[in-house]
RNA sequence: GCGGUCGUGGUGAAGUGGUUAACACAUCGGAUUGUGGUUCCGACAUGCGUGGGUUCGAUCCCCAUCGACCGCCCCA
């Protein structure tokens, strides 16, 4: 027996209507914001992540799935939506177009070679939100209120937004700079990982689980303290709009976004769900400058975010949540005998076509075997059809709630469903 | 990349170095010659993740491998 891939699942019946139902509330909810679907492919080439998400994070370094293709190209699996999202409003001039800002969503499969555990799979799905070419702090307040909007109107209550700016790129670096003479005294202390991020990546020291405790750490240069009075304002009036909308939140001046690209606002939703397990992010996101620039375009600032598919059904269940899923049957035909048998394939077509929901027994079952499948498939109508039927031209329409029956003529039938349902 | 627990039928599971691998649910058949969700009876693993090894003999012991779950790192 041949097993799925580590890491990657299989969505059967009875979970993929789940799947279905959040994706069409993810694109209504987008629709209602007036962003459009953007598809991209599901590999590119491995330059776009080495430059778009940086050569120091995690993702580059140890977790691409990267191949050869047979034009001796190298080739990665998408690992995160925004630089493909990026690389598409470059390539095709999105920017020239006459409708700005450019306000992009998507939902795909990504991939990361990782150990598979809770909430972390190999192949895994994001829905992600992207708005390009604008710099107003009201968009930053709009994007994250969309994330919070559709986790709300899924009905997850235990939810924590946690906020932070990253700044501008001089407050970046007078931070970065400062970070740098803070720790580099005590560098020999730090875990491994610290001293390495102390060189690439200062600023990830900070986010350490294993030195939290250390004295440097105590008093070590808050991102908040550096901001210039630009990215000081910008991220003020962040917060204001988001208190407009009546969207609250938490500043963790901690949070730092794994990705290079950030800047200014960066941001999270959690998950504070018993039993959630480990892992508590839902959403990550933040402003990315620019990314836009790095790809080759001009200069243009964009903001977004991702948060996986996955996840998101554990903190639902997490927090006991059903989805409305129908997963009755409008009508279950069933024959006995081979003139019936033809009859009823008849009919079901004939049902189908008028939009009605059919099934039919496929298995030369026994009526008794034919009304357990009809029952477990939670059909609402039975339609029965044999010898004594085909003689008067009518069948049995059984109610399955009520067990109530009647015999109905064959040019009623269609009618006497379509009313009933 | 590191650590821990585990791997028996469609499902949940019991079990032992030695002839027929419990039990329950589900499924199928029958009691009920044309009526479901109840009841009763019957059927249902040449097989115990995979590959080696030890042994007269292994599902049970050993090794390897694959996989699952959980945690670390990191992230969605």
């Amino acid at each position: 027996m041949i097993n799925l891939p580590r890491g990657t699942q299989d969505i059967l019946p009875g979970e993929s209507e789940k799947w279905q139902f959040i994706e069409q509330k993810f694109i209504e909810l987008c629709h209602t914001y007036n962003y459009k679907e953007v598809r991209t492919p599901i590999f590119e080439h491995t330059e776009l992540f080495q430059r778009g998400v940086g050569d120091t994070t995690d993702i580059v370094q140890r977790e691409m799935y990267t191949f050869e293709d047979r034009g001796g190209r190298s080739i990665t699996l998408r690992p995160e939506g925004t630089a493909s999202v990026t690389r598409a409003f470059v390539q095709h001039k999105l920017h020239g177009s006459a409708n700005q800002p450019q306000k992009l969503f998507y939902i795909g499969p990504m991939f990361r070679y990782e150990r598979p555990q809770q909430g972390r799979m190999r192949q895994f799905v994001q829905f992600g939100v992207e708005a390009l070419g604008s710099s107003d702090p009201a968009i930053d307040a709009e994007v994250i209120s969309l994330a919070m909007s559709f986790y709300r109107s899924l009905g997850l209550k235990s939810l924590r937004l946690v906020l932070n700016s990253l700044g501008d790129q001089e407050s970046r670096q007078k931070h970065r700079t400062a970070l740098i003479n803070h720790f580099k005294p005590y560098q020999a202390e730090l875990c491994s990982d610290c001293q390495l991020r102390l060189e690439q990546n200062p600023l990830r020291v900070l986010d350490c689980k294993k030195d939290r405790d250390h004295i440097a750490m105590q008093n070590a240069p808050k991102i908040l303290d550096y901001l210039n009075e630009e990215s000081a304002q910008y991220f003020e009036q962040v917060k204001q709009y988001l208190a407009v909308m009546g969207v609250d939140y938490v500043v963790d001046p901690n949070l730092v976004r794994g990705l290079d690209y950030y800047n200014h606002t960066a941001f999270e939703i959690m998950s504070d769900a018993e039993g959630f397990g480990a892992i508590t992010t839902l959403t990550g996101g933040g402003r990315y400058n620019g990314l836009v620039e790095d790809l080759g375009g001009p200069s243009t600032p964009g903001i977004g975010f991702a948060f996986s598919a996955e996840r998101l059904l554990m903190a639902l269940a997490a927090e006991g949540i059903d989805l409305p899923i129908d997963q009755a049957l409008d009508c279950y035909l069933i024959a006995i005998g081979k003139d019936a048998e033809r009859k009823s394939v008849e009919l079901t077509h004939q049902l189908r076509s008028e939009g009605v929901q059919a099934d039919k027994d496929y298995l030369s079952r026994k009526m008794k075997g034919q009304l357990k499948a009809a029952d477990r498939q939670k059909a609402k109508f039975v339609i029965i059809l044999g010898d004594q039927e085909l003689e008067q031209e009518a069948a049995i329409i059984k109610n399955m709630g009520t067990g109530a029956q009647e015999v109905v003529k064959f040019d009623q039938l269609i009618r006497y469903i379509k009313q009933s349902l």
